[in-house]
DNA sequence: AACTAAAAAGCAACATTGTTGCATAAAATA
DNA sequence: TATTTTATGCAACAATGTTGCTTTTTAGTT
């Protein structure tokens, strides 16, 4: 994958709104933006810092809450309460989410990834329960950090 | 499995504090024997709801911290920014930690359960990774809503 | 049973995180 | 460019989590 300039970047970022019939805002290119700049995923936290006090923290929440609900970003739940948003890649944009990869976070780094080619396995589960959706989260070392 | 009496699971209290090298406290004591009387997990907020605002909410922190630290309960990851915490069963306090198995959370009722005869699978990583645990959390219909 | 050292609980103050209503500003549409 | 719609910023608030320190309780000892 080589890498993109910024102007590529920006263009595509508007794109990616425009595909999702979001208007395009100073606040939703720069977030967007930084997803596209990094693999991994971000948490509310990582985004005030990375913005540069661009932004009111309620912009932030709002954005991401946004971007959530029109399929841009997922989240990855984490047990240490703070909820990490990632990209979702192309098939989730087209209204139902493609979210059967699991997720990676490094005990090192603390970098959380979507591992987009590993597939969610199957669960057998006991009578009477029934499953809707399924996460797996893989915690260990990332191939930084080794 | 037959209903145990106050009686009962006080002493199991006691025992269960014990065997992890715990003080035996009023608090300590309250916040298991809430574990013990049902089925899901619990969030901090629960406790405090359900010790009736008996004890402070540094105290529910810091016993739910030392549970935690000692083995006696595990945290369940989630995607709502409220940790879960879950008694562990007994081949947990020996020290090391059993903990493969999958965790189910209800969409209807938002009860968490520990699946224990769930074994969290094989996955398989890309290269350059390796795993150090593997959380498996299902949202669906639990049997008690369906 | 009383004494003592160690540990936990309670309290207050604070820090961080998340939410809501409303006025202002910016974007999309005509 | 004017108008409508939508997003942002601000302020105030609510909820959640943390820290230092004092008082109380526990466990071990005499």
């Amino acid at each position: 994958m080589s890498k993109q300039t910024d102007i590529q970047i920006d263009s595509q970022v508007d794109e990616l709104l425009k595909k999702n019939n979001l208007s395009i805002t100073g606040s939703r290119k720069k977030i967007l933006q930084l997803f596209l700049e990094q693999t991994g995923a971000l948490a509310h936290g990582d985004i005030e810092k990375r913005a540069g006090e661009k932004f009111d923290r309620v912009t932030v929440y709002r954005t991401l809450q946004t971007f959530v609900d029109k399929g841009l970003v997922h989240t990855i739940p984490t047990a240490d309460n703070s909820i990490r948003y990632a990209l979702c890649k192309d098939e989730c944009s087209q209204g139902h989410h493609h979210d059967h990869h699991i997720h990676f976070v490094c005990s090192q780094c603390n970098n959380t990834y979507c591992l987009d080619d590993v597939v969610t396995p199957e669960i057998n589960l006991p009578k009477g329960y029934s499953a809707e959706h399924i996460e797996v989260v893989v915690e260990g070392v990332c191939k930084n950090c080794r």
